[in-house]
DNA sequence: TAATAACCGAGACGGTACGTCTCGTCTTAGG
DNA sequence: CCTAAGACGAGACGTACCGTCTCGGTTATTA
């Protein structure tokens, strides 16, 4: 998306409800037919658009599916229960209700896709959808650290993706279940993996 | 792919050179531009055949694309060296060297999209580059449990998706580093986290 | 439109049904809703061909239209009646009927705008439409100074644009009429203002 | 051209360097990229000035580039030698110098096509190209038949066609030259062929 | 002086045709 | 029946331009 860097607005000002038409048209076809048979003409014509608003907004297709999807980004709420394992499962089963929103389910497999050719919608989809998730896991594993609940010296970048790999990688390759099941799976794993030993050789 | 069933065969015979031309061309063109600027005509011209003789073979592009990729599947023997972690590591080291392949990296994404809209693409891909491994994980794990290296009730699939997960999720999603460091980390992870208690507990 | 130099066909030939269906509906189209609400879409449907068809035998739409009208090109005869001024009403009441034909009236205004920016359109149209007539028109002024009835030396070119001038005038500007009365008023005129003086004055 | 009708003006009054700017920018692009490249976005920008200026001014583009042209209308003097040649010769030449000059020579095609879509601009373009030396050419011809120089009974509607239909017609359609050649070869064909034979034969 | 009305530049808007592209199929002549 | 070459129907793509509309603001006349 093409946003402006000043806030001078001269000439006709973009219209906010053709912005929200667009991005809603949008939404509805790629949820009603999927990525694959969703066309540009629909989207001008469900949003009763025409293509050059579209076309104005975003320089392609695969943009708009990324700016489509990116506005479907929830809000994520940092639990601090003062159990460790308990704000991972929290998070996690966070995550786990976003894929199991079938919408998203559905256009996460396309975006990869796109992510390889398009960096820049690479980095909004990164954004949108791991960072906040990922920087309110690491808090959480830094605050089990300080607790002693997980070792000092644990591969953070490791455990993360033990966390989030094995979501992503049912929901793209496997097809296997994601449910709280899988959640409390990988909580529990990461929490006896990444012990902190040091304590339970002291106990 | 098209094989027939009967082995008589009437009229001209296909001719092998264009068996191997064709998917020698797809894999070049599929290096050198990817998978989005992929063209069956581009095909055609580079194998020096005519478009007719690649539909006769592959009723699609994408079973074209996955017959490319799935000849990229190499073999995979399952090391049985009485540790359960080396196995694990050597058969995850193979997983590591085949995403280090930068064909294999760059196709890997597109085909994720791809399998979603065609199930037997997506069967395709999963026999060729999971089955084998996970076929192989689960019989090593099976030994360290027998081995009482890993707990007996330990989630067998949470097990498979912890080791195979993070490394598609750095492929696909983070970009992240994927190496021997990574297939140690998760092997150690499971190691540890799937640890048969009961033998601890009497240690 | 391309024409192969080549006799050799290599490859599926172009379909002659769909050479005429395509300048059928042109014509047809040009017919019913005019030039300037003429769409290379609509000639697509109603020949039930695809675009591509049409773009793989004329660059443009401009391309179709010379195309199609100078389709409308007739055959023209040239009289030889031992008369100078018949043989000259003859051939102009022949461009008379061809411009009194709406459909290739309404299409010549158009075909000038384009013969600018398209030389080879212009080239098209000038040995359709004119070339043949001149020709035919120069051959009976020349057997009429032969025969003596008019002057040796007249200037040809200007004789040949007097006679198909005015017509021309009408058709695209003024909108004067075009008729047998035109035909005969510039016969009669170069008859006269050409006529041959040596003659006149042995008389 | 809108013009109101009230000279009461209320509210702020057009400014007249914005009508100058967009004749003067129309008028140079038409002239360097030619009619059919000729957009009214460009007229905007080149003019310094908004495109509803422009359309409250004109109602379309062919609006304005009838202004344009017909801005390029020089006077026509109607001379009076006393012989009826060289007043023929003298509007002849004016009509030369018109289409000699490069600019409206390259405009008049793509005008004789817009001429059939649009009626009044056509009304437009007769008036200001035609009308007003069609009439002074009316007036020598008239003053001709009575000094006796040409025949009473002559078509004078044809005599007009005749003296410019060869000139559009070279200039529109065959490419031949228009110089002073053809304004003097045409003036002296009329005066040949609609010489008062009453009066030579009373000679 | 204030209100009103039409002007101004900039640029977004809906609409629509264009010409391009790719897919998967079909049609030749020839091996 | 195979092959190469390439035409075919279908239909989405992204671009271009038109003529209209909307914004914030300006410049005159009228009250």
């Amino acid at each position: 998306m093409i946003t402006s860097s000043t806030t001078t607005t001269i000439g006709r000002p973009r219209d906010a409800r053709t912005d929200r038409a667009i991005l809603a048209a949008s939404l509805e076809l790629i949820a009603e037919v999927g990525i694959h048979d969703f066309r540009m003409d629909d989207v001008a014509e469900r949003a009763r658009v025409g293509k050059s608003a579209i076309y104005r907004r975003y320089r392609s297709k695969d943009e708009l599916v990324g700016a489509t999807v990116a506005a479907l980004v929830s809000e994520i709420d940092v639990a601090d229960t003062g159990d460790t394992r308990e704000d991972i499962v929290a998070l996690m089963n966070g995550a786990v209700d976003v894929y199991t929103d079938p919408i998203r389910a559905a256009v996460m497999p396309s975006l990869v896709g796109a992510m390889q050719r398009r960096p820049e919608l690479a980095r909004t989809i990164r954004e949108g959808f791991l960072t906040g998730r990922r920087d309110a896991l690491r808090e959480v594993l830094t605050r089990g650290i300080a607790r002693g609940d997980l070792a000092a010296d644990l591969d953070m970048e490791l455990a993360l993706d033990v966390l989030g790999g094995p979501l992503f990688y049912r929901l793209l390759i496997t097809g296997g279940p994601i449910n709280r099941e899988l959640a409390e799976g990988v909580a529990d794993l990461v929490m006896r993996g990444f012990a902190d030993t040091m304590k339970e050789k002291a106990a």
